[in-house]
DNA sequence: ACAAAACCTGACCAAAGTGTCAACTTACTA
DNA sequence: TAGTAAGTTGACACTTTGGTCAGGTTTTGT
């Protein structure tokens, strides 16, 4: 029988945990939560379904365990939004870093892609109030830009989900993104094309001199 | 036994399949496909289960017929991209047209977002061919433009994903658009105000002058 | 070497879900 | 108004699936 363990080298543990979650990643981000079978994951990590649930107590766990985990990787390719970067500067490596992220992590994207389109269901209090306070910091930033007069008035909180969607959008709806360029799958070409696509157009908006 | 009936005039057939439709996209967008049960469409649509199954033999038959359905209101709000209008005008339109669409049906554009991260299982070849041929009509105009000097040279494809993914956003992912304003829910106002920066956002960047 | 903790797993269960059906009622038509 | 087509429905058959469990094996610390 498991009991608490507060073990001091743990193998095999953790090497199970990684293989569900990664197999989890995998398989939520394409059939969503409820379209995913417990057994699918098991299989697909190579471990019994009972093993599955020997790490983990029911499915709603492995989920939030992913959701978690995810969250962590995001911060990374959000923080150049710094005042003291020049603006087009600051653009360029925030989409190219997003954009980025975005092409590496694809599953991971849709799952998250997924959980707020079914209304953030599992999405914890602290997760959400995380993404706010970023948010949050990044419109100060803009906003003392503006106030300097570095880029042109706009709305800071509508332009940034503009670069989230527009960056988002090339993982999270792959077919439309591929079929809208007329190619059977997106390459890295295409994402770099994109980044520069929609750098010099917010760009061009945002700079005074235009 | 149902047989075949080529009808005259059809009132309870209409009634209850359009009943039965709404309810199914109210849910489906809300659950995704596999989350949705049929139990609780008839339940959302007032008819007993097995009378849903007299109008539709499967669960994936109505979820067929739905997305036919919303895929038909799509077009109307694309039509302003034509060589004869002002690019500006044209841009300011679409982007209108298009967030206005999306607001008045929050559930068709997430049940569509939803399918499409699932991989467009049941997305038919036809209804995507039909999406190409409208963005390959668009990307004629904006070419044309391109030509004439109109707007400044810009990759017309991933223009057009930026403002399909900036458009769609506000409804697909409601929740992260709102924490992104910091109010609870969005309103017509927080639509308009969208509308505004993605209008102005692109066109100074795409504009000549700036 | 030995015990205890950690790990593994086939078999099982209860709940939930899709789809069926036979019998019934209502609506239409000549 | 009689006959037929369309619509209705409770009950049920069958399958899938999340989760449990008893008893087994391996690993680890001393």
């Amino acid at each position: 029988m498991p009991r608490e363990h507060k073990d001091p080298d743990e193998k095999i543990r953790e090497r199970n945990i990684r293989l569900i979650i990664k197999a989890g990643i995998e398989i939520f981000s394409r059939k969503g939560y409820d379209g995913t079978r417990i057994a699918e994951i098991a299989e697909a990590s190579g471990l019994p379904k009972a093993n599955v649930y020997y790490y983990f107590s029911s499915k709603e766990q492995i989920y939030t365990a992913i959701i978690e985990h995810l969250l962590e990787g995001w911060d990374n390719a959000l923080k150049y939004i710094t005042a003291d970067r020049e603006p087009a500067e600051a653009f360029r490596l925030y989409i190219r870093a997003k954009l980025d992220y975005t092409r590496k992590n694809v599953a991971e994207s849709r799952l998250f892609a997924s959980e707020i389109i079914q209304g953030a269901r599992f999405l914890k209090k602290k997760d959400r109030q995380h993404v706010r306070d970023v948010t949050d910091r990044h419109v100060a930033v803009v906003e003392a830009w503006i106030a300097e007069g570095k880029i042109l008035p706009v709305d800071p909180r509508h332009l940034f989900i503009m670069l989230w969607a527009s960056t988002q959008f090339y993982a999270d709806f792959e077919p439309i993104a591929a079929d809208g360029l007329k190619k059977p799958r997106l390459k890295v070409e295409d994402y770099e094309m994109a980044a520069k696509t929609i750098a010099e157009t917010v760009l061009r908006g945002v700079l005074p001199q235009g």
